[in-house]
DNA sequence: ATGTCATATCATAAAAATATAAATTGAAAA
DNA sequence: TTTTCAATTTATATTTTTATGATATGACAT
């Protein structure tokens, strides 16, 4: 069997034991703020100052989201001086963002 | 410009005006019991008594999920006698499902 | 028309997520 | 060593999510 790709049988046969996991993944990206944080974090890494006033989120609130980030393994940092330097360290994280953006913005959907 | 594949520009400048979208669409799938009937139905349409059996999700909770993937369009249903049949109505969805697979089941990753 | 069965809805409670303001840490400059 | 500044943490209130039990709907068989 071919290990590549995931088929109809392997989703429903290999994901079943891991969906606690594979969702608390998804619940990392699933919210406006940090996928407006990915967004930003996509073009290259970023420090903190930089990503509150690129997204808006307010600080208290940025840190929490980037905590939850980096807690689900979506994103990991460097401390650069005094300032931390965020990036995104999941490929999957790309993978899926890359998938919403074909679904949201490639097609003109509603 | 090429639109097939999402790249790093195309992820920071197109999706933030749809971030609301993407991320509701993300909470769709983002829980447990939600991709446990999922994985079901990747293998095939369902109607609710099959997949009440198939994920052990109770009744009343199968049907609030199920309501809350048909919101946002991840599934749809059409009625047989008098038994409803759910089915993935949205492709979107089982591209991610493979991106999990991918990352949690293809490769031993805790 | 009555009963049965599949499914949905309602009401509620408990848990999780989010935003905000205030206080804290900790590295570096002065 | 005192100040400054970037970022985090804490506390708290609000909202959202989820599960559960009870009730309702609606199609079909009797």
């Amino acid at each position: 069997m071919e290990c590549k790709d995931a088929t109809s049988v392997e989703l429903s046969h290999a994901l079943p034991p891991r969906v606690d996991d594979a969702s608390a993944f998804l619940k990392g990206l699933a919210n406006p703020h940090r996928l407006l944080i990915l967004c930003a974090l996509a073009q290259g890494e970023r420090n903190v100052s930089t990503l509150i006033t690129e997204t808006g989120v307010a600080p208290a609130s940025m840190s929490q989201h980037l905590s939850k980030l980096k807690d689900e393994g979506v994103v990991d940092f460097r401390r650069d001086h005094r300032t931390l330097t965020y990036f995104i360290a999941h490929p999957a994280t790309i993978q899926i963002m890359a998938v919403l953006y074909d679904h949201f913005c490639a097609r003109d959907e509603a």
